[in-house]
DNA sequence: TTTATCTACGCAATCGTTCCCGGTATCGAT
DNA sequence: ATCGATACCGGGAACGATTGCGTAGATAAA
């Protein structure tokens, strides 16, 4: 079944006028009568005319949508951040298309690709848990591709970039604990690849220097695919409570972890934050009904999504090359609650 | 800065040939000699040639992109039907648009006005819980647009519809709340104008009405926002909790209805189940960690997603029009867990 | 040698829209 | 009556790719 819109050309003919007249009448030109103009618009309403964008993009060479790849947008921190984005480009006429990579890079290339073969203006883009290699990244971006990164950036590229102070939220957290009265705290880390990931373990390690005590590699348990899996946060909780002294509180750098670490702890009998406290990076919106209820640390993913999708129109709408770049930095939000609270 | 992509122009010009011929050879024709399509092919591949799928879209008439129109990305439901939907597009070179009408039909017909206008060559949609008049999507349908429903259907639009049996659901949820010895279930509702809501308003009182008891209007409160407001679920509750009998159970009829619902009896610090159980249409995937852990009624989203597009590619690729219109019913997946125990 | 056949390519139309470059008609001024 | 200006409109190229048709040249068949 073929759904056929109405074109120039249909208007054209019906009304004994050349499509050149009819265009310019449809854009209110000058040279065009004030009664041709009536008609033609009065018709175009009537057989309900719209502008073919298709024809349009190929003239102009711009599409007016952008790309998104984010890993999960079941992740409310991604959900937020896309509400952001949709917000800022459907005001200024761009169309969003969502993509993702699951964390993993093969799909993020996959998904690059077809985007970009899909003539978007550009990209904004959170790269998967698994991406080391940004090449794929990087040839777009030196051929004159608009790329714009929030939260999990590329550091080698050389655009605009939209993050959290992940150090400070890191840092804080850790310190929330450390005042709580926890000595022993273990840092359930992503994917060592990730910017935030080394970010966050800095804060942390740094805390706890400040706090006077060492850092111990042992206390530090990667997951690379960033908690998605239930298994590899169980393995690395597997492995912290296996240890001499076993960790009192735990700093959890990232959605899935902070909520899989809690449910490893329910389903093992272990009580939080009585016999072990948690504290997590998390945008869930119902984290105040976890039992316990969940202290976290809070991206303000909305304004990230808005910021970095203006920072994008910008790149797309310049008419000469940038070259400088902005690296906006956003500040989190600690939001304290029970699973944190003094222990014993 | 303008991002300039390789066209089959430049090729032919760099190799002496003509666009109809590099073209041909491209797409491996018969009628291209070997050494040419070598010739061609490596050159391509060397400039990193990707035909512009704008100019395919405006000569073949069809965009390979589809429209999705839900309420919120950021609802688990929504999210995991998309990810479905996502998978099937994906597959067969399509892709997805997503749109969010954050249940305001002002802004769905926007949406569907701008998608529409987008040229995508087919629509899937859950309408807002605002509409009640179906004309904008009715209008598009009646000129053979393809457009497929799921969740929240449009039952006066003659096409292919994929839903869960939302009245076994309900009946169920209601079923177990009667089996577990309660007396007094009230229904927190969705949107009255919703098909949901009135198939599992349906279910809700055909087990009432199995089960000895009769069906009480002042029992049952909508909330037009489907529970995205707290303050419309706060009021419904308020009027229960106000009432004589005050209800001992509640079937909350959508995802954000039961979070609320469970909110508000934290706040109020009503313990459930001890004073009053609660069953909801539910997709999270923590609804585990929540205290209580919910009982749940779970909708195979992912799979709605998938069969959805399955339907709406199979109209868009029809040669003919098609007249016999699926109406899938899914099963429903009831969890019970501490939420809905037997109360006392 | 002539004719038929086939190979391998180019020309040009097409999709819907815009816009540059013309052209004609009308009017006022000289 | 002639010229210039202005108002109004049409022709056609262009965007990138595909495709039906035409054809030059080579080869094979007669």
């Amino acid at each position: 079944m073929k759904y056929e819109a109405v074109t120039i050309k249909d208007i054209a003919k019906a009304l004994g006028l050349s499509t050149s007249t009819v265009s310019r009448a449809l854009r209110d030109s000058y040279e065009i009568s004030p009664a041709t103009k009536k008609q033609v618009l009065e018709y175009a309403e009537q057989i309900n005319y719209r502008p073919n964008p298709i024809a349009l993009s190929l003239k102009e060479k711009r599409s007016r949508s952008i790309g998104v790849i984010v890993c999960e947008i079941a992740n409310s921190f991604f959900s937020q951040a896309i509400n952001g984005i949709e917000s800022i480009a459907y005001d200024k006429g761009y169309n969003v298309i969502i993509s993702q990579s699951h964390e993993s890079y093969d799909r993020e290339v996959i998904d690059l690709q077809y985007l970009a073969s899909r003539s978007i203006d550009g990209l904004l883009i959170s790269v998967s848990a698994e991406t080391e290699d940004f090449s794929h990244l990087k040839n777009l971006h030196d051929r004159g591709f608009p790329i714009v990164f929030f939260d999990r950036v590329a550091e080698s590229i050389d655009t605009h970039k939209v993050i959290v102070d992940n150090f400070k939220g890191a840092y804080d957290a850790t310190k929330h604990l450390l005042d709580n009265g926890h000595q022993h705290i273990a840092n359930l880390a992503g994917s060592p690849h990730l910017s935030i990931t080394k970010e966050r373990l800095g804060g942390y390690r740094k805390a706890l220097e400040d706090h006077g005590l060492t850092y111990q590699e042992s206390y530090t348990e990667f997951c690379l695919h960033g908690g998605m899996l239930y298994e590899e946060v169980e393995a690395a909780l597997n492995r912290f409570t296996s240890l001499e002294q076993i960790p009192d509180a735990i700093v959890a750098s990232a959605d899935k972890l902070t909520t899989n670490c809690l449910r490893y702890f329910k389903s093992k009998g272990i009580k939080v934050p009585e016999e072990v406290a948690l504290m997590g990076f998390s945008n869930l919106d119902l984290t105040d009904l976890l039992s316990p209820s969940l202290s976290v640390v809070k991206q303000p993913a909305f304004e990230m999504g808005q910021l970095a999708t203006e920072l994008l129109l910008q790149l797309i709408e310049s008419k000469r090359p940038i070259t400088e770049f902005e690296y906006k930095v956003l500040p989190l939000e600690l939001m304290i609650r029970e699973s944190s609270l003094k222990s014993k």
